[in-house]
DNA sequence: CTGAAAGCGCTTACAG
DNA sequence: CTGAAAGCGCTTACAG
């Protein structure tokens, strides 16, 4: 590839003045100018970005770990981040951490010494010493989807509190007295979050918890269809379920189906999460969806703010969830099994 | 962040003999090597990459571009380019080029620039000037999931005819005399292939084709309802149909639910790619499956082949698809609607 | 084994 | 307006 001082020497002048043309920061005559632009298309020559940001101290560059590039929850937040970046001349780069905390480890590292201006990160689990030691070294970083506890970092992430709250009303406002709850992973903050909303949407709506209202501990259409198989088979029977997430939904409708159970007559179903799968499903699964493309758009406004303004207060976002009612919770919805 | 002169002055060394310690190149003596090492630690050193490429020429660093992270193709396919970049010490980044090709063409200049050693694309379209242009600068390139014609690319690609060909022989084993297809683009070079390998699968299986075993003109859940919908009111009606995307299976199912038609038992149905959904769906859909996660470790090995050889031939990878063979095709496997 | 120096491809004051 | 020079943070021969 070309580099500036073959365009110098064709167009006859100095680097420094190719540089000043093509910079524009400075006034160059149009004579000059035209010779040097026109080696420049004649080369096809494009400035070498490693050399540019060697000086310059940035790389326009941004890097977004995901924790499982697999969770229907990230495509849109990608896209939101993506657009954010895009309108102030960023480009978003995407890293699949795989939900591995040492492969989160190396990806931080090696983003850090590639230097991108800042990072968004859908951390992988509750260790966060490698991510104190990559903040420390000065690069902006902002949380998506969860609160990091320990650090004191930027995040956004969806109102899962609210969300189930008002899925719990919602069933409890089409009729359903007995509200469980099918748990993916009870240790997961986010999942924590939304039980104490659902706990609290029970008491709202007067209705009662009681243990044998849970059910469930991991995700996965198996489990779904397991614990949520010994939920429908529990005397008294559940009106409804609330699960954890679509995944547990999908398999929990597989084991009502398989027991000549109906949903919503027999149990009206609502789930966390909106993956495309939950519109596609018989019946049509009432969701909780959070609203991925604006957390990643507010978190990429947010980055950005924060490297052009390090020292600004450290904000923390919340968004609100988006209910999707649907067959599975609503007999009016159209004709449900 | 710290830089290599900080390290040296503070160990009282030169910076090349830090270099030389970190890189192992070149024998230190014990003494100053454990000063070196102790400063680094201290002062959490990492190198700069940026500085380390600009000399050695190369940023150990890989792009994929995608034409849409929202297709259930591409995950796996990044998976298995990311496993097999890391087992060869690769940085694997991803980019969204939102099936826009001033987009596509952006990202691919934005990589150029930054020096990226190699690209794995999944061409948004047939246009390919842009593309040529970063060839032609000397960056390598593989072709995911397509070829394109004009340019000798690298390409790894599903087999498409072959797995159209075997899902109409097996929708014609299980006694389908009229087997239709469900166009989602016809002037796409992909569906074309699928279109091929169907029309000599029914001539294979001794089955006519006539004009009115086509029907839609674009993608989506609604085409699919529309044109699945228009197949089956046809008179005869098809015994079977093939999708061209899963995505037109999905909408097709729910128009045959809201006609009141069952599947397999009134039209069978089989379609392309096999996203998480096509396992859910009711009745669960028989599906041809691109091997997508080795789809993209052979792209990558193949590219990482061509960074160390510039001058080998050109290669194209056809790999065999996986017909998942489910209810919507089979009344056998298990209770279907 | 160790250090001084050149150079990777740019940008940015500073003279002229 | 234009060019020569210093410098960004490294690596790599080359002396010693």
């Amino acid at each position: 590839m070309a580099t500036i001082r073959e365009v110098a020497s064709r167009a006859s002048v100095s680097v420094g003045t190719v540089s000043n043309v093509l910079s524009g920061t400075v006034p160059v005559s149009t004579r000059l100018r035209d010779r040097v632009l026109a080696v420049v298309r004649e080369l096809d020559y494009q400035p070498n970005q490693l050399a540019q940001s060697l000086k310059s101290r940035h790389t326009k560059m941004i890097g977004m770990v995901l924790r499982d590039i697999t969770d229907p929850l990230f495509p849109q937040m990608m896209r939101g981040a993506k657009d954010a970046a895009w309108a102030r001349n960023y480009l978003l780069v995407m890293l699949d951490s795989d939900a591995k905390v040492e492969r989160e480890q190396q990806i931080l590292v090696a983003l850090r010494t590639r230097r991108v201006d800042g990072i968004l990160l859908a951390p992988t689990g509750p260790e966060e010493s490698h991510i104190r030691a990559v903040r420390d070294a000065g690069v902006p970083i902002v949380c998506l989807g969860r609160e990091l506890p320990g650090l004191g970092l930027d995040c956004v992430l969806a109102d899962n509190y609210k969300g189930a709250h008002q899925s719990v009303v919602h069933l409890a406002s089409m009729g359903n007295r007995s509200i469980a709850f099918l748990h993916g992973d009870r240790a997961d903050p986010v999942e924590q979050e939304r039980f104490a909303g659902y706990r609290r949407g029970l008491q709202d709506a007067g209705l009662a918890f009681e243990a044998s209202l849970e059910a469930g501990s991991h995700s996965g259409l198996d489990e779904g269809y397991r614990a949520g198989a010994a939920l429908a088979k529990r005397n008294p029977r559940p009106n409804a379920i609330l699960a954890a997430d679509a995944m547990l939904a999908a398999g929990l409708l597989r084991a009502l189906r398989d027991m000549g159970l109906r949903s919503p007559a027999d149990i009206a179903i609502a789930a966390f999460d909106d993956p495309f799968c939950c519109d596609v499903l018989r019946p049509r699964l009432t969701a909780v969806a959070q609203p991925s493309y604006e957390i990643g758009a507010k978190a990429m406004e947010i980055l950005l703010s924060r490297i052009h303004e390090p020292e600004r207060r450290r904000s923390k976002t919340v968004l609100d969830t988006i209910l999707h009612i649907r067959e599975s919770s609503s007999p009016l919805s159209s004709a449900a099994t």
